[in-house]
DNA sequence: AAGGTCATATAGCAACGCTATAGCGAATTG
DNA sequence: CAATTCGCTATAGCGTTGCTATATGACCTT
């Protein structure tokens, strides 16, 4: 093994098992077994080695995922689904990376990010290519990715105000609709007309959980915290059972 | 001027001037005329320095669109885009202020989201309150915010990716419209539906607890028969709250 | 075998975040 | 009024960081 890679493994190591996403050059030369001029010699900066860190593991995570990735699916929506989900299950799988991946220090010169963009960005021109999208492909990568960002941002790094992961996928489908158009995918399954009804269900539980919060009612306080909470679920999940795992 | 605020107000200079969005405690010190133990006597760590600086940049923003923050609009979309608008504008003139807000250093720390998280969950409370919500507040507040924070971030940080802006507007509408309902938006004020949509706890119990008799939700069996026992109660229940608060 | 090039090591610099200790003035107390 | 306490600031310096000038070895070319 390539004394270059050896730094690299144990920089990304050093990175995972890390509380935060900091590295400090001696402790990966320490920890590779070398010298700093060495680490110096290949990755010419600090910043150097962490943009090669990152897309070290970012290459890495997505040949787990190739199978997936190489599909192209008949509805860019599920292309678009595929791709959030990718992003997101590679945030929360590598908390550190994925930081240090939009942290100032790196974030101009990352590969990673240019590529997941390209990726993106190539799938949606074949489905502007079929007329499914309602925007320029260019305007949709934007959308997509900004939306992305933040929403895995938001989870890794501000868990306590992102206690609740379920809007990652209510956001998902949020830039979805506007982004593709409608006769492309209706839903992404079965009839929308159940869809419709699954609203009333969520607009009849949002507002009664808002009536509660400033009505009195003949509940117990431990009851009408779990009340709150259940009619948070049902205003929350308007599309249970029928994509069975897209909501994650 | 307290030496606090001094310290404060070189900081926030620094900030502003400088290329990075980084700080040496030491470069702080010497603008304000102070030496390192007083620095750290009055905020303890650097990050607690760089937290108090972004808390300050962010007031400071805040006030000067006070009287845009302080009104309430009668749609709770037109409240979204002039938070969403506000927040955007914050993070382009201020870019270092907002990298810092979200970079891993303070983030978890930081009033200032915080702060901003709460006064946008006021508002769609009060939306919501309306029945101008599509689904909880709380999972409204984490989508915009989610959004928001992306697209700013994407602006500022990756501007090479980001090129045309006008993403941003695309994405604010996206997520508006997933969020509040469509009766909601073209009708402003005060017509006469306003009589016909003022439901009361008992209207609101009943509409829900037929809804969950026909429809699937993601509760369990034992859950969807206490939560009919309370609905039952909630409809059945005579008006014990007066009509009087329609204005809300 | 001589010369050149690449890769690694020795040793150390300047800048960083931070602090043990001490001095100072103002307020509080006897 | 003097003594004491207490909050604030300065002197000086520790340990760590990112980085490098220089030297040494291994290998390839001619």
């Amino acid at each position: 093994m390539s004394v270059k890679s050896r730094i690299l493994d144990a920089a990304s190591d050093l990175l995972t098992r890390s509380a935060v996403a900091d590295l400090s050059t001696r402790s990966v030369c320490d920890a590779a077994g070398v010298t700093a001029p060495t680490l110096y010699h290949h990755f010419g900066d600090k910043e150097g080695l962490l943009a090669a860190v990152v897309d070290f593991g970012w290459t890495q995570f997505l040949e787990t995922k190739r199978a997936a990735a190489a599909v192209v699916h008949a509805d860019v929506a599920d292309d678009i689904r595929t791709g959030w989900n990718n992003h997101m299950a590679f945030a929360r799988e590598n908390p550190n990376f994925y930081k240090l991946m939009w942290s100032p220090a790196v974030a101009p010169a990352s590969a990673a990010v240019r590529e997941a963009h390209r990726m993106l960005f190539e799938r949606l021109e074949l489905g502007a290519a079929r007329e499914q999208l309602k925007v320029s492909p260019q305007a949709a990568t934007q959308m997509i990715m900004a939306a992305a960002t933040g929403a895995a941002l938001s989870l890794i790094s501000e868990p306590e105000l992102f206690v609740d992961d379920s809007f990652a996928g209510q956001l998902r489908e949020a830039v979805i609709a506007a982004v593709v158009s409608d006769e492309a995918a209706p839903a992404p399954t079965r009839s929308s007309r159940a869809d419709s009804k699954q609203r009333t269900v969520a607009t009849a539980a949002a507002t009664l959980s808002s009536k509660l919060r400033s009505e009195p009612v003949p509940l117990t306080d431990a009851e009408r915290v779990l009340m709150q909470q259940w009619l948070r679920t049902l205003a929350d999940t308007p599309m249970i059972r029928r994509t069975a795992r897209s909501a994650e």
